[in-house]
DNA sequence: TACATTAATAACCCGTCAGTCATTAATATC
DNA sequence: GATATTAATGACTGACGGGTTATTAATGTA
């Protein structure tokens, strides 16, 4: 863009104060996004979430009416809005539950953990506290999806007798737990801390699959067989 | 307090300008954690620990060169002292590994996770990013400490044959995740959503044991016996 | 009582930042 | 081309907050 700014500057030139009212908010969103998971949303200046976006202070607010409404407008751009898609996989999946959470988790990662939006998750357990707003909203349109999302996995194989009788209660966590420390551990000391054995995810998620479904004590009665994986 | 100046404000009274050398560090210390644990690092203000101390500004940074150093003498205060006591205490443990992990994990919430130095943890994994000299202090003297004290218990259950062979460098993590996610929790959406079913620290921790120990699937021994829990 | 020392203070400095508003310029309409 | 509309700007405001410093007063010493 710079290149063609000198070859030709009349057509196509980057206009200056060009008049993009469609595709501004599409852009500004993007630019918070980045900047949010970067530095979380208190650290966040609107000024650096424009100028990202190519555009003055002023305009981010001719958008959105403050800060927060920026924020939850990301959340809702970046964040619920898969739930639907998965929801439809977990029901339509043919195969036993182990299988079914091994999946899960593995393409949680990929889609989700793995990708720049899992940040706001991080964002959202850092400052919940200091934006107690923000936190019932994430609660509402994040979590509780997530958990019956959860639920309705474990729950398959409670019926199908693959799983043992859980307490759904704190059954979910068993899942849920594993993935937030992952994800919190990412986008923190993770993220910020030299060190000399970083956790590989996908192998992460692989141990924690297996100690989930089969635990670490050695089985009853797999006697003499010690040390055995499923994998 | 404020009644011994009503009825003699003479002797004993509150001393508007009282030189008292020695106890300052330890009352802003205390003032410091309160703050710290409920708004975390960037948003506490210095003034309103100085408040809280009972002292102006000006004396804060007259014992703490500025607010980093405030908060690592916090974390050495509340935070890294313990472990020598932990150490010994599971070096001196005479029983099983499973007996010992269960008592582990239930002491370590009784003596730190219950307790307002267990916001430091949350604190530290929220801000790292923003302050990557905090987190790699936090990482040399509380998190490098907690690794090797998990290491030593998961290791003696492998050596006496009690545990299945494990990958250390993720067999950690199955100890570590599900108590950090725990902190996280408290001290985040569960400390400001209001839900139905709170999470009960001691039932949440008995429940992570067991999966821990023994897994989700049905054991494949115990053919008919669906649903047995170990405690 | 006089003087020296130093703990404590409060006003101050300087930078930051969310949000506003008068002004400017790009487009639409005639 | 003239005029109206409105997208975009950037200077501005007001509040905040870490850290400093000149001043004050409590205590120790003689």
């Amino acid at each position: 863009m710079s290149l063609s700014s000198l070859v030709n500057d009349h057509p196509a030139a980057p206009a200056k104060r060009a008049r993009r009212k469609e595709a501004r908010p599409g852009e500004l969103l993007a630019a918070a996004l980045d900047l949010f998971v970067e530095k979380g949303f208190s650290a966040t200046r609107a000024e650096e979430v424009a100028k990202r976006a190519g555009v003055s202070k002023g305009t981010l607010f001719l958008y959105f009416s403050s800060k927060e409404e920026l924020f939850k407008a990301v959340v809702r751009d970046s964040v619920s809005g898969r739930y639907p898609e998965w929801r439809t996989e977990i029901q339509a999946f043919k195969g036993s539950a182990s299988e079914l959470l091994q999946r899960s988790m593995h393409t949680w990662w990929s889609r989700y953990g793995a990708t720049k939006a899992s940040g706001i998750s991080k964002l959202v357990m850092s400052e919940a506290t200091n934006f107690p707003e923000l936190a019932m909203f994430y609660q509402r349109e994040v979590v509780e999806p997530g958990r019956e999302l959860i639920r309705s996995i474990l729950q398959r194989g409670v019926d199908s007798g693959e799983f043992r009788r859980l307490d759904m209660k704190y059954g979910i966590y068993t899942v849920l737990a594993p993935m937030l420390f992952l994800l919190m551990w990412k986008h923190s000391l993770g993220a910020c801390v030299p060190n000399n054995a970083p956790i590989v995810p996908e192998d992460y998620i692989t141990a924690q699959i297996d100690t989930i479904l089969h635990g670490l004590c050695m089985p009853p009665a797999a006697h003499a067989k010690k040390g055995t994986k499923s994998s």
